[in-house]
DNA sequence: CATGTTCATGGAAACGATTCCATCATGCTT
DNA sequence: AAGCATGATGGAATCGTTTCCATGAACATG
């Protein structure tokens, strides 16, 4: 803070008005005072342009206001737009967003977790990147925390998108189709759509082939090389369902690359929709998922604590567009 | 904050290290201390599990760590490319980000700009939504601005990227095409570009036709019509030079949807790159901006403040894929 | 009239960390 | 030996707000 002016206090206020400390601040609050006490104290907060030091209000309340959120990658449409949902929520209620980017490492998710403690940050939101257990000492410290898009601890409110029917959907859409060959591509903490895509293949009678199900890194470079390997390896591979709509931009990009025809040579279903989905040749067949509502839902949890943990899960919905044919 | 276990402060760990709390947070701020009492003292940091608060500190040092952010929409890719710059510089400093979306709208930067002051969040960087004058408080309350990406005031240093330069080479390249008749799909607040655009056609004798520069608000929708209005309005067209990605997207779709080929019946030029830029059938001409760069030296340069205000210029980038051909 | 309740008010304490300033010990220089 | 400088240390004050608790006034009830 430089040597600007200095800052009006609540004293000056309390000064200006002819009345106590306490009563400015009851005033500002909404407690009791008198109508004519609340007018003094009002027209003295005007003419002074007083602000309230958000610094003095924490220490003496023990909490920052705010909303704390950890999201693996920003620039993944998936997570901003639940970013921006969680951002729309917390505005209406006037509460400003603290954001860290865990890079999909629970070491990195960690550290940012003990700022948040260090912080205060007594409400948070997070797409966890581990098994749950680092948030054990943000739950002894008692912050209040939401998970968003996974659900890694019974004892943690959360709000997820409904994976396994999105899945199992687009399995279910893929064998009407005739595929039998078809690959699961998912990025790291995705067990529960691999996971819904092997007990739909197996509920159909289908053989599931682990060779099939490939993990990728959550980078760009490690998503196209994984994609990549499959299309080269696997020449029988019909269709392919990604996990997320990085993974879906990189198959469509290897797909091109290596002269893979979509859908004539392999269809292609991708978890989640976004802009850009519809503007591909062809438009791609989608999971859409609800990002923004998860992320408008976890803060409206997060801001109303109180209740006992549940998880509260979305419908997805498999949009239909020109991705996929009939197996050739 | 839930009354969970009481907090360890600075006071149980001088007790337990047998000296004086001033000697706790000199040794934890790397101020003197003898080599025997360091040590004491660490290890009693490590055994009490200590963490400072940070609410304690940023009362007494008057100012919160970290930056302040404010951008226009976190789920325009270029934005979110900007804030994971500005992230990934702060994260090596140690620094939190705070998150503000402005909506584009001057009403709401004011409100977050009131926020940042509250909480003496004394580095900000933004986009700014308006004019300027907005900043004002913020500058007067002494905190430390950096603009980024748009730059409105002389008495704030910023980053921007080469605007001008970039357009004039679209320009240029479009008109080396053989079109005359060019249009610019702005967005409010790109009025540099504006100028760039309808200053090269100049230079290059170019009659600029006013109504082929379209003005759209923020949002899809807006984007959507203001392109749709366009190719339908005016069959003359040849190309179109758009001010963003939204815009660039939209054109796509308003195209498709029109049975406008591009770059058949219509070039096109985006300014931005994204990922899916690539994606699109035909690959799409762009002007790419370092949105990441642009975030990274902004971050680099509030945290490094003390210079005179300068604005940083980033060097833009156009990119031949597919979506331009010659004037039919 | 006496007692109890409610509302309004204000001084002081509290919050946890940093920093100021005084003090002591030690070492070096004249 | 005396004076000065430096490093180490700790008690107390500081920061700005909220909240506790005591007090007084007004009103209602028995």
């Amino acid at each position: 803070m430089n040597m600007a002016q200095r800052r009006t206090t609540i004293k000056d206020v309390a000064e200006a008005a002819g009345v106590g400390v306490a009563t400015v601040s009851r005033v500002l609050s909404g407690g009791s005072a008198s109508a004519e006490t609340r007018e003094r104290v009002l027209a003295a907060t005007a003419r002074l342009d007083y602000r309230p030091s958000a610094l003095g209000r924490n220490l003496r309340q023990q909490r920052s206001g705010g909303i704390g959120l950890l999201v693996p990658d920003i620039t993944d449409s998936f997570y901003a737009r639940l970013a921006d949902g969680v951002l729309s929520c917390a505005r209406s209620y006037g509460e400003p967003v603290t954001i860290g980017v865990t890079g999909d490492d629970p070491e990195r998710e960690a550290e940012l977790i003990g700022t948040l403690i260090e912080q205060s940050m007594d409400r948070v939101i997070a797409v966890p990147s581990g098994d749950g257990e680092t948030w054990a000492p943000a739950l002894r410290a008692g912050l209040n925390v939401v998970f968003a898009d996974r659900q890694v601890r019974d004892d943690v409110p959360g709000v997820v998108a409904d994976d396994r029917a999105g899945v199992r959907t687009a399995v279910e859409y893929l064998v009407a189709l005739g595929h039998k060959k078809i690959a699961f591509l998912a990025r790291h903490g995705q067990s529960q759509r691999v996971a819904a895509f092997t007990d739909t293949l197996a509920s159909l009678g289908l053989p599931a082939d682990p060779e099939l199900v490939v993990h990728a890194r959550a980078s760009r470079d490690s998503a196209y090389a994984a994609a990549a390997g499959l299309l080269q390896h696997r020449a029988d591979l019909t269709a392919v369902l990604t996990g997320g709509n990085m993974l879906g931009e990189a198959t469509v990009l290897a797909a091109r690359e290596l002269h893979v025809r979509i859908p004539r040579d392999v269809s292609l279903i991708m978890f989640d929709d976004v802009p850009w989905a519809e503007l591909c040749s062809p438009p791609l067949t989608v999971i859409a998922q609800p990002a923004q509502d998860v992320g408008y839902r976890a803060a409206e949890l997060v801001l109303r604590q109180g209740r006992r943990p549940r998880t509260v899960t979305l419908p997805t919905e498999l949009i239909v567009r020109a991705s996929c044919g009939p197996r050739r």
